[in-house]
RNA sequence: GCCGGUGUGGCGGAACUGGUAGACGCAGCAGACUCAAAAUCUGCCAUGGGUAACCAUGUGUCGGUUCGAUUCCGACCACCGGCACCA
């Protein structure tokens, strides 16, 4: 064996054996319970960051950590190719976006072999191959048969200068990113997926996914937000009858019924046609409508601007009471959400309260506080103005409990014909038209005569040409004459095809169904995802928890009721793993643009008394600001690149930086000392095995032979077997099982003796430490196995048991407490009973100088770890 | 603004079911080896007081429940993620 631990030639020969045994290849009839490992798939971006080591270390882990289980594991790569970020680069540099990504994908998919993933490459996919997206294209045109998919106008940003949508993150401080021309809003249309109509059942279903972490199941609950309401109509008054030139109701949805007595306005959103038709009529109107549409379509910025609105001039009637009540146009009123219309109620609704009191409108109090939190709104606001409570001051309706309330009122808008209690979703439908080059075409054709016709099955794909380059002036596909020439499916005549793409949420959506039968041509999916199908566990950031978590569980629901798989939800347990952080400099001119600088080249000193941070540039000690610490980002340039990192140590002290560091779930702040330390970490490891096997090899362990320490070893050995175990595979964390094996191999330090029984417990207490590093750092235990004399190579390994006798001990430690404050420690068998503890605890020396010759009240005996005693 | 999360030594973190706060590692300090340095090994390392034994304080802040709270409850503060066209 080498005296000297060498990272490269070991993972060089390591990887090679896996490759040539086709180690991780997977096999549905192979024998085993399934499970099927995923980790979410990178987009192409160019290089591997740092957030993609952590992901797919932590699949990696889980996954060899599986198969010593005996479980027949899955686990696929592939790449989520479509995307803005191509065409910015076309832009750049003149590359069409096929090129660019297939050299990225290229580039990408050697630094993943580096790492030594047990992936099954046989299954790689890509979703800007046409034998992935035709199967979008094809449940596509399913969706529009079933009325799931449909079209209808949307609100798109839209720069005027360079006459292309964009992105929200391509709108900064409401300008173009490249243009800096004022952003206006356009409305076009568009494609949407009903996922309104999934709503009950993918909030219904969270309750039957204990395998996801709770926050995330809250935050889709809140996102679908479901909430039971009454939809309320307010007949039209007179001067509305006539601006309208008909008769009619304005409708709103309220969850608080209750309050109706209380309203003294309505609002409607900019976009609503009784604001339209205001403003119409008025040059002022029209203004404050023309610049809520100009305004941002994003819901943070809706949220915090201030709250402003312009009487309409029209009325309505008050649906119970008759009083005529006026129309306000508001910037805070959604045209998305509900009927785009609100009926305000100052005294109970902090938004009208609000609003009321800038505007001087009037505030009726018609709820009493059950709890006497006040005795009428006035100002300023407090939160029990907003809590149920009795109704008062509501006529017929008076003296009822806030949901008691809301039904009769409900019941009796509803003999009135005025109103229905209704359940209203946050949720809104899902668009899916893009109006940019790389992605998937959607399958529809353009006929002066038939209007849009969907393409026909047997036509699919439509291929998006990878020649064209974006210039960021709108779609190219739609300036390319070979692209939209076609003939109609319908009527044969000449006819366009539509250019927009999908968005990309669509390709990640069903992309794990597509892996368990990648080389199926004859249709979407086979049998073979009802055998591996759900994804056992699926690990990725905490950023997609909401949107591409609930787009996946949305698209497997339809797939599975158009009984393509059997699988409602896809994946039954989810990890969603922290951000990785680095520090952040930068310097801003005084010609304005911020620069930032790589945490390489910047030397940071902290003060321990002030906390004061110093930070330097080393090349020429100038100081620069130090922003603290943020997201790993281009844009930051925080990054640190896997290569240095894995050509430098390797890439087992890369995967054990990353598992040791910090629990999977919360952020991972970079360190340079934190990767030398874990490569000392595994330098000692292979010189501890060193040391050993020079000695030549060990025989036979008889537990009968041995000394007390190595007894104390090979318990320690076995605690360790069974905590790395419960650590991986039931809590699913990695550092605190990293630990064990370090303070193993502390113990195997310590240990000393050249008899045959010492050997022997050496031996299999590092045998044990090699097993347990096995799933972190594949390499390095790959080779130090086979040092330990083992034949069957560590991949095909099962776990080992834990060995009970192992762990038995003759005296276990007691904690003695007084008032709860530790005082004492005394020595006791392990099965020693609650009495003999609390005799013993009592005698003992320390704690009676603490009892100060007074009785004990009361002895609280906690067997096997405490005993407190209370005076 | 709304929804979700986090906060423990100089630093990353541990304490799993309410029971010894600080495992393990990083940094630092001291020593061994060395001509020297690096590497390696050994010891120390929450704060204040004390030669020491030991005592007091201490898990973002304030309060509560309990024999006992990092853990449970209430209020607050700071930071991070998401907010529907970044992926």
């Amino acid at each position: 064996m080498q005296e000297r631990y060498d990272p490269a030639a070991i993972e060089r020969s390591a990887q090679a054996d896996w490759d040539a045994q086709r180690a991780f290849v997977a096999d549905e009839n192979a024998p085993g319970e399934k499970f099927y490992c995923l980790s979410m798939f990178p987009y192409p971006s160019g290089r591997l960051h740092m957030g993609h080591v952590r992901n797919y270390t932590i699949g990696d882990v889980l996954s060899r950590f599986m198969r010593m289980q005996g479980r027949n594991v899955l686990q696929p790569m592939g790449w989520d190719a479509f995307g803005l970020p191509a065409e910015n680069a076309a832009m750049a540099n003149g590359v069409p976006p096929a090129k660019w990504t297939r050299d990225n994908i290229a580039y990408m998919k050697g630094q993943l072999k580096s790492l030594g993933l047990s992936i099954d490459w046989g299954r790689e996919l890509a979703t800007c191959d046409p034998d992935y997206y035709k199967w979008n294209q094809w449940l596509f045109l399913r969706m529009l048969e079933q009325g799931i998919a449909y079209k209808k106008t949307g609100v798109v940003n839209w720069d005027p200068i360079d006459q292309t949508v964009l992105a929200n993150e391509q709108v900064i401080d409401g300008r173009g990113w490249r243009t800096g021309a004022l952003v206006e809003k356009r409305e076009i249309p568009m494609y949407y997926l009903r996922i309104t109509g999934y709503a009950e059942a993918l909030r219904g279903a969270l309750d039957e996914l204990p395998g996801w972490p709770e926050r995330v199941r809250a935050m889709q609950a809140n996102w679908i937000g479901q909430s039971y309401g009454v939809d309320v109509d307010f007949p039209y008054a007179p001067d509305t009858q006539a601006a309208l030139g008909k008769d009619g109701a304005l409708r709103v949805f309220t969850t608080r019924a209750d309050t109706l007595f209380g309203v003294t306005y309505v609002a409607v959103a900019a976009e609503h046609p009784l604001a339209l038709a205001a403003a119409a009529r008025d040059a002022g109107i029209a203004a404050f409508v023309e610049e809520c549409r100009r305004g941002s379509t994003m819901e943070a910025d809706l949220a915090t601007q201030e709250k402003r609105g312009l009487p309409t001039g029209l009325h309505v009637r008050h649906p119970l009471t008759g009083e005529p009540l006026p129309v306000f146009v508001a910037n805070y009123v959604l045209m998305t959400y509900g009927e785009g219309a609100v009926m305000a109620v100052p005294a109970h609704d902090e938004r009208d309260f609000e609003f009321a009191l800038k505007y001087a409108l009037p505030v009726r109090t018609v709820i009493a506080s059950t709890r006497a939190a006040y005795q009428r709104v006035a100002p300023p606001w407090i939160d029990a103005y907003g809590e149920p409570g009795v109704t008062v001051d509501s006529g017929a309706f008076s003296g009822l409990a806030s949901a008691a309330a809301v039904e009769a009122i409900a019941a009796e808008l509803a003999s009135r014909t005025l109103g229905a209690k209704r359940v209203q979703y946050r949720l809104r439908d899902w668009g899916i038209s893009r109006q940019r080059y790389w992605g998937c075409p959607i399958p529809i054709i353009h006929c002066e005569a038939c209007g849009a016709v969907p393409v026909p099955d047997a036509d699919l794909p439509v291929r998006l040409p990878e020649d064209l380059v974006p210039d960021g002036s709108g779609n190219p596909l739609a300036k390319s004459a070979s692209f939209l020439a076609c003939k109609c499916p319908r009527c044969g005549a000449d006819a366009r095809r539509e250019t927009d793409t999908m968005d990309t949420f669509v390709d990640s959506s069903w992309y794990f169904l597509r892996f368990t039968c990648a080389d199926q041509q004859g249709s979407m999916v086979d049998a073979r995802a009802d055998y591996w199908l759900p994804v056992d566990h699926y690990i990725g950031g905490i950023e997609h928890a909401i949107l591409h978590l609930l787009y996946a569980r949305f698209w497997t629901r339809v797939m599975h009721d158009l009984g393509l798989v059997r699988v409602a939800e896809p994946f039954a347990n989810l990890l969603t793993q922290g951000m990785v952080l680095n520090h952040i400099f930068h310097r801003t001119p005084a010609s304005g643009r911020r620069e930032y600088f790589n945490p390489l080249d910047v030397d940071l000193v902290i003060d321990a008394a002030t906390k004061q941070a110093t930070a330097t540039l080393r090349k020429d000690g100038s100081l620069v600001t130090y922003e603290g610490l943020g997201t790993m980002s281009k844009s930051r340039n925080n990054g640190v690149d896997p290569n240095l990192i894995t050509e430098k140590f390797g890439a087992d002290t890369a995967r054990l930086f990353m598992m040791f560091t910090a629990p999977p779930e919360q952020s991972l702040e970079w360190s340079d000392e934190g990767v030398q330390g874990a490569n000392r970490f595994l330098r000692r490891v292979w010189k501890a095995v060193y040391d050993h096997v020079a000695a030549g090899p060990a025989g036979a362990l008889d537990a009968a032979q041995l000394a007390p320490a190595d007894r104390d070893l090979r318990r320690i050995a076995h605690q360790t077997l069974s905590k790395v175990r419960d650590d991986i595979g039931r809590r699913r964390v990695f550092n605190t099982a990293i630990a064990a094996v370090m303070e193993l191999l502390n113990a195997v330090g310590r240990h000393a003796g050249d008899a045959a029984p010492a050997r022997a417990a050496r031996q299999e207490a590092l045998e044990i430490a090699v097993l347990c590093l096995g799933p972190i750092v594949p390499h390095i235990c790959h080779t130090l196995w086979q040092e330990l004399g083992q034949r069957e190579p560590l991949y095909r390994v099962r776990w080992r048991e834990t060995d009970p006798a192992a762990l038995t001990q003759e005296q276990v430690e007691i904690v003695v407490q007084v008032n709860g404050k530790l005082r004492g420690r005394i020595s006791a068998a392990p099965g020693a009973s609650d009495e003999e503890l609390r005799s013993v605890a009592l005698a003992d020396e320390a704690v009676r100088r603490f009892l100060d010759g007074k009785e004990p009240k009361k002895v609280i005996v906690v067997r096997g770890k405490l005993v407190n005693i209370v005076i």
